[in-house]
DNA sequence: AACACGGGGGA
DNA sequence: TCCCCAGTGTT
């Protein structure tokens, strides 16, 4: 066990009364319903508080339980969770509030097994829901309690390593006092956000400053200890903005992500894979990349002819770094089937489908589908979509970005 | 044990 | 602009 007893006893005590002093008002601690304080924590995951609470107001408004949230459409959970990044949460919250219905009538279980059984709900999630919600002694320890805790402990191990963690949670268990668990859990939280800051950390507002051994011995700074993640991969990729004609007049070509993977079930403009080449941009001069933009398209059964560069777009995620090249497009009826692709009979029956369904989002009017071997790596379902659709489907903030400047917002 | 998985905020 | 943040699931 780290430090003696008087110093664990100070920061237990100190940090309880620290919390009921200046914790923040925020929507999940206004009840104490688990519902709320589930969501509320697979949101918080990798999001920092101010981010998430919009997102959780608007989430409890439009699926007010968990009944509410496990009979919505896929869809519609998605479109809630647009912006909010890591996706995969959206989707098992989902999948975890069916389980709920069908294995605890629709409540959340307040046991360790039932709870780590929820998918989405880790070691983490489970010590959170189990302690705010129901006030049981389990430790949640997140990357806010490491930080303190390795600091106010001095503990030089890698939090990367699976076994700081491990430490982390007896250390932390033992530090909850006897029927606290749920303020004393949040209190440290609520330190590591406000006050035991990453960088900067504001030790002479500190309550536990006194006893603090990393501070003592001049080490906050440079703690928590934690190995380097690897930088991102470069990937150059040619996008298209495919704009529709006659029937489609007003209309941008869009595409769902496969069900598995990066964005999973999200949409986005079509683009493919170019080859790197540093300080070029997609690495390929704008004809011939072009070209294969083309190819591709009417691979997938939309002839069009180019129409120039558009825009560069970057875009960061945790382990790949995009860099895409947009070229404007526009739709042009076929005089012959091309590529495996589609006849004008088809496209004509495509806009059709529109005209009769007043363009409607759910229409669902998709190209015929490509038989041959896919030009890129990803999903084949496409949907010509205006501004408004926009409102229903899911987009990663890189295409929200572009297609809201392109509809001019 | 290593990798996949977004997006936002602060220096 | 660059750097940092960090839970869960899959392999």
């Amino acid at each position: 066990m780290r430090g003696n007893r008087e110093t664990r006893i100070f920061f237990s005590t100190e940090l309880l009364g620290w919390y009921e002093r200046s914790k923040r008002d925020l929507p999940w601690r206004r009840h104490r319903d688990p519902y709320y304080i589930w969501v509320s924590e697979i949101m918080l995951q990798q999001t920092r508080v101010d981010t998430v609470i919009p997102y959780f107001q608007r989430f409890i408004e439009r699926f007010p339980t968990i009944r509410d949230l496990a009979e919505a459409p896929e869809e519609d959970v998605l479109k809630c969770w647009e912006g909010l990044g890591y996706y995969s949460r959206a989707r098992n919250l989902q999948a975890a509030a069916r389980q709920v219905m069908e294995r605890h009538g629709g409540t959340v279980p307040d046991n360790k097994a039932e709870v780590s059984a929820l998918k989405g709900v880790g070691p983490y999630t489970t010590g959170a829901i189990l302690s705010i919600a129901f006030n049981r002694p389990e430790p949640a320890v997140d990357g806010n309690v490491m930080r303190v805790l390795s600091r106010y402990f001095l503990i030089e191990e890698d939090v990367a390593k699976v076994g700081t963690r491990t430490l982390m949670e007896e250390l932390a268990a033992e530090l909850i006092p006897e029927g606290r668990a749920s303020d004393f859990n949040q209190a440290l939280m609520e330190l590591g956000a406000l006050v035991c800051t990453p960088k900067s950390p504001q030790c002479l507002i500190c309550p536990v400053m006194a006893r603090c051994a990393g501070r003592l011995e001049g080490a906050e700074e440079r703690l928590p200890v934690k190995s380097k993640a690897k930088p991102p991969r470069p990937e150059y990729r040619l996008a298209a903005l495919v704009e529709g004609g006659g029937a489609l007049a007003g209309r941008v070509l869009v595409r769902r992500r496969p069900d598995t993977g990066l964005l999973a079930r999200m949409w986005e403009l079509p683009h493919i894979p170019a080859d790197a080449v540093p300080g070029e941009g997609a690495g390929l001069p704008d004809g011939p990349a072009m070209d294969r933009l083309a190819a591709a398209l009417a691979a997938a059964g939309v002839p069009a002819r180019p129409g120039g560069a558009l825009l560069n777009a970057e875009h960061t995620f945790s382990h790949i770094h995009w860099n895409l090249r947009v070229f404007r497009f526009d739709a042009e009826i076929p005089m012959q089937a091309a590529g495996g692709g589609v006849s004008p009979a088809a496209v004509a029956e495509t806009a059709a489908a529109y005209d009769a369904a007043g363009g409607a989002a759910d229409s669902a009017a998709r190209l015929p589908a490509n038989a041959g071997p896919a030009a890129d790596d990803t999903a084949a379902e496409y949907r010509w979509i205006t501004r408004e659709d926009m409102d229903n489907l899911a987009f990663p903030n890189v295409f929200l970005r572009i297609l809201n400047g392109y509809f001019g917002s």
